[in-house]
DNA sequence: CTAAAGCCTGGAGTACACTCCAAGGTCAAG
DNA sequence: CTTGACCTTGGAGTGTACTCCAGGCTTTAG
């Protein structure tokens, strides 16, 4: 698999493959004219480097996972140790960004958001204010 | 209130602070000497500022809403529109997260997340597609 | 055989949000 | 009157994750 295959097949440009590479996330063997050559399972590897983007991990981090994970004397093992260690890093921004709703919820649930405070000439930084959350 | 006095009490850096005047959120005024000067108010900016960042906001969006706030006929209804537009981008991401942590419960509900699919010889491939969330 | 499409490399550029630095002005304490 | 803390400016540097480009091979289609 070349690299314009890989790219069209993962959604993910060939200079961001390049640079995967280049940052230790994406090995590649090489054919006699010097093309980079893929396997298939490549994609998969790609749709896991996205969804733990996703998950707020940067590629250091993604990459030394994987690196991680290649050298584990238990494979398994290690990667019920990473979903674990996932699940508490989505876990714990679910509960923030809970508080954060339940924080605009109170607000908006007022009849008008800003009746109690508001008061004649207000201020931007008045306004910005009664906006902290 | 100097640029000091206002980075302590905020817990930004007065480097962040010229930062921001120089994207256009925080304004101060000026004493005789030339040295910034920052009414009370602005720890409660900065605190809205923060929050908004956590959001996921970029300094240009918040500046942006600041502006809009500043300009608006009905300072209410702006606020009420920001308070809005905020729980809905925090509602969308709260169930982007949820769904995530579902799919890696699910795996780690079974004895053993990858039993099933496991054989000898696993690749470092092969164990990332059974990472794919 | 030629043109187009695809690949290679190294290096520059971009956006974001800082962070640090040099060179210098201001001010209060001792 | 000096020392030290604090302030000013402009500009350079950092890290992340790309994105684009020039210059030059290779391959494929007609």
């Amino acid at each position: 698999m070349r690299i314009g295959e890989l790219a069209s097949a993962s959604g993910i440009s060939r200079d961001s493959l390049r640079f995967y590479e280049r940052a230790g996330l994406l090995q590649a063997r090489r054919q006699q004219n010097g093309y980079r050559d893929y396997p298939a399972e490549a994609v998969q590897l790609l749709l896991y480097i996205k969804t733990a983007q996703k998950l707020g991990f940067s590629l250091a981090e993604i990459g030394s996972n994987l690196a991680r994970l290649r050298t584990a004397p238990d494979q398994e093992a290690a990667i019920t140790a990473l979903l674990a260690a996932k699940l508490q890093v989505v876990e714990q921004r679910l509960d923030e960004l809970a508080a954060l709703r339940n924080e605009l919820q109170n607000r908006l649930g007022q009849v008008c958001p800003l009746r109690l405070q508001a008061g004649p000439g207000t201020s931007p930084a008045e306004a910005a204010r009664k906006l902290s959350v």
